[in-house]
DNA sequence: CTGATTGAATGTACTTTGACGCAC
DNA sequence: GGTGCGTCTTTGTACATTCAATCA
């Protein structure tokens, strides 16, 4: 019915964001409420509750997405080790039953540890807990994105062509020549006083046209708490597009919705104007348990004093974005160092803290553009946002990229070069907070032990502390050099240059290490060198033609970076490339990749394969994939056997039961079609396994319930629990599949067929699978048996 | 009110090449 | 008697960073 957005556009997101993928494509948007239980911290089984609630949505079939299920699932913390064990007992006493109600509305239930940390006496901090850290940080990512996601789409909806057609009809000619002005060569200016002047028109006729009728009814898009989060939103109705276009037409509605009519009315009349969103997602810095109780309630005026969307058009003859808030300051600006639209003050900046400023234009190109507007970006604003870590960089970057439709035009390049700019303008700090971890500047004292200043650099600035009793000198972060010891450097395949200095002598403390070899004492030197007093280290080359590989004390090549492998040769990367090299009888030398540590000091060197010479390299290569082969083949006949023998148990319990039968009378079965069906199911879905015909699939954790149909009687269920694997029936073979017929048949047919199987299971198949087998082997010349 | 200091919790850099017993 | 393979173990310390609370 309405222009939506594509659904590309939100599997790109969902794709972004990580998401389980989910087939159910046509899922109404959803929307997140998430509730907790109060007295959180008093109740000994506190719940969590998060309901995805789709009853109000609209009707627009493409937009869902579960963004709670995607903001948890992503887990970004364990990305960096190696060693992270994957059943991690992190959230051993969580439990996350979640259930589907009719409704569409999903509830996870999070019980909580039970056991509290008040014994240890220390004074209760009002701080959370470190899973609730990271349930805020993907909360916040969750509600940044779909704060996005919805000014890209009111973005779209303000293109309606219906609307502009209509608005274009307020603008008269005068103003649409103001709003185009001719460009004057002589005077550059006058063309941008002109344009100026016309927006200033088009503002006066906006707020004339529009009647603000409603003040917010909630909070709105100004930012909540995190107890505002959690405890129950009221959200209204979700508009359409059909009603927002209604709306604006009307001249109806809040303050937004009147921003995002006079977006419409400029590209009404061609003018390249943007949407411009101050998202405000959560604080994810806010780390309180409970907000203070103290937090006086800030007025009305205070908390929606600045306003969340705004309006920025381009003006070709500066380069420049305008900037103009038709209704909430009722300003048009140039910004140049400082915007009054930046909140000011600890009330407004409560509800309204300028993170990401995204600007959606007319070409459905989306942009982050708070540099504009935040005028102390690097010290303070930069804290705040996801991407003060480099995996929320990255994250929100790709966010960024999916909302982003359109290709880099002049006017990105004119802007980034204007944010450089803004950056480069940007003051030092005045206060230590500000100064800690600033990607320009660095205090005196947080030099670090490895970095050293350059030579002569001069301190950039001082910090007055303690009312000017203390001066601190400031310098510029560009002026540090990082230094490293010899042995790191050759951890980087980097060799110190003939005669160089070091930079700077620390004293190695290794308290442990040396209490235990019982040398105390003096703590050792370390000596420090910066990048430019190394060079590149060449690994002696393999000589010519036996490929012979100099090799360090263990008998080992040292490879940590790719350029530490000589120039002649080449790394094989494979588990069997040692065994591969050997029985061709080459020369090699075993690559030492890195280290793994363990307990106390001792550390393994872990071999990532081999490095031969690059004559050689293709050789080692066939034998590798020969060696993998005949792997490959001990497994399948390792299996193969696993299923005779399996074959042959099933069928001796067929024979005991059917002598049972015959012995004592025939006990009625029950469910055998139930499990007839079973099996198929489950024989389906190994359909992609090409087994040799009457093959069985012997079951890697054989006391699941696939096993138990096969036989249905419970004498035979006793025997079963003596063997360890099951099979299922391979789908493909329905000819040689005795099972059909063991569910369905009486006992004397089973018999028959018994001794048809068991025979060739027992006698035949065993020798001749082996046999043929070892011939493969021979042939191959790859026999693993070292007889 | 602002910003320095303090204290607690969390995060990260650093470390840089077995020993033994058993089966074949 | 030599070789190869599996098993043992499952963890540390020091310092940096970050926040809320408190103090000046």
């Amino acid at each position: 019915m309405e222009t939506n957005l594509s659904p590309e556009h939100f599997q790109l997101i969902r794709k972004v964001l990580r998401e389980n993928p989910r087939k159910d494509q046509d899922r109404p948007l959803k929307r997140k409420r998430r509730k907790v239980h109060e007295n959180s911290t008093k109740d000994p089984e506190p719940k969590v509750t998060i309901s995805i609630d789709s009853s109000d949505s609209d009707s627009r079939a493409e937009n869902k997405s579960e963004f709670v299920d995607l903001g948890l699932a992503s887990d970004a913390g364990d990305e960096g080790s190696e060693d992270y064990d994957e059943d991690s007992d992190e959230f051993e006493d969580v439990t996350e039953p979640v259930t589907f109600d009719a409704l569409g509305d999903l509830q996870v239930t999070i019980a909580a540890k039970q056991e509290t940390k008040k014994e240890s006496g220390a004074k209760a901090r009002n701080i959370c807990s470190n899973e609730e850290r990271q349930r805020r940080r993907y909360y916040h990512m969750a509600y940044l994105v779909c704060l996005m996601i919805h000014g890209a789409i009111i973005n779209e909806w303000i293109n309606n062509p219906k609307l502009l057609r209509k608005l274009s009809k307020l603008i008269d000619e005068n103003l649409f020549n103001l709003l185009h002005p001719e460009k004057d060569d002589q005077l550059p200016l006058r063309s941008t006083r002109k344009l100026l002047d016309g927006l200033k028109k088009c503002m006066e006729l906006w707020q004339k046209h529009w009647k603000v009728k409603k003040k917010y009814a909630g909070l709105e898009y100004y930012m909540r708490n995190w107890q505002e989060i959690d405890g129950p939103i009221d959200l209204k109705k979700t508009l359409t597009q059909s009603e927002f276009v209604r709306r604006v037409l009307k001249g109806h509605g809040n303050c937004d919705l009147a921003t995002q009519g006079f977006v419409a009315l400029l590209r009404s009349c061609n003018v390249n104007a943007r949407l411009v969103m101050s998202c405000q997602p959560p604080d994810f810095t806010n780390l309180k348990e409970q907000e203070s109780a103290v937090s006086r309630e800030y007025t009305y005026s205070d908390s929606f004093k600045y306003p969340i969307f705004w309006c920025e058009v381009w003006d070709k003859f500066t380069k420049k974005w305008i900037t103009i808030d038709p209704t909430n300051l009722k300003t048009i600006e140039q910004v140049r160092n400082a915007s009054k639209l930046e909140p000011r003050g600890v009330a407004a900046c409560k509800r309204n803290m300028m993170r990401y400023v995204i600007g959606f234009d007319r070409k459905n190109g989306c942009k982050d553009i708070t540099r504009r507007y935040a005028s102390w970006f690097n010290s303070k604003c930069r804290k705040r946002r996801i991407t003060s870590s480099a995996a929320g960089s990255e994250w929100y970057d790709k966010v960024i990229t999916a909302l982003h439709r359109r290709k880099r035009t002049r006017i990105d390049d004119y802007e980034e070069e204007y944010f450089n700019q803004r950056d480069e303008d940007e003051g030092m700090p005045d206060n230590l907070q500000d100064l800690k971890n600033h990607p320009k500047f660095i205090l005196e004292k947080d030099i670090r032990i490895n970095q050293v200043l350059k030579p002569n650099s001069k301190e950039c600035g001082y910090l007055n502390v303690n009312h000017g009793r203390q001066v601190l000198k400031v310098f510029d972060r560009r002026d540090l050099i990082d230094l490293k010891s010899a042995k790191q450097w050759y951890m980087e395949g980097r060799i110190l240059k003939v005669g160089s200095r070091a930079r700077k002598t620390i004293k190695k403390s290794k308290g442990r290490l040396r209490s235990m070899t019982g040398i105390d004492g003096e703590a050792e030197e370390e000596r420090l060198y910066s990048i430019d007093d190394t060079e590149l280290y060449h690994a002696p080359l393999a000589s010519i033609p036996d490929g012979k590989i100099e090799k360090n004390a263990y008998g080992n090549i040292e490879v940590f970076v790719p350029s530490m492998i000589p120039a002649n040769c080449c790394l094989i990367e494979s588990p069997n490339a040692i065994k591969a090299a050997k029985l061709l009888d080459v020369e090699y030398a075993r690559a030492v990749c890195g280290f793994k540590f363990e307990k106390g000091n001792s550390s393994k060197p872990i071999i990532g394969g081999v490095v031969v010479a690059k004559w050689l390299a293709e050789a080692v290569i066939c034998a590798i994939d020969g060696i993998e082969y005949s792997l490959e083949l001990d497994e399948r006949k390792k299996q193969e056997l696993k299923a005779l023998e399996d074959w042959n148990v099933l069928l001796l319990k067929i024979r005991i039961k059917s002598n049972l039968n015959a012995t004592y009378g025939q006990i009625q079965e029950h469910g055998t079609e139930a499990n007839e069906d079973n099996i198929n199911d489950a024989s389906a879905d190994d359909s992609d396994f090409e087994m040799p015909a009457g093959g069985f699939l012997p079951v890697p954790n054989a006391d699941t319930e696939a096993v138990q149909p096969t036989v249905a009687d419970s004498d035979v269920q006793e025997l079963e629990s003596q063997k360890e694997g099951g099979f299922v029936v391979a789908s493909t073979n329905s000819k040689s599949s005795p099972t059909r017929n063991i569910c369905a048949t009486e006992s004397q047919k089973s018999v028959d067929i018994d001794e048809k199987l068991g025979t060739a299971a027992a006698s035949g198949a065993d020798e001749e699978t082996d046999g043929s087998y070892e011939q493969f082997m021979e042939e191959l010349g790859f026999s693993d048996q070292d007889d």
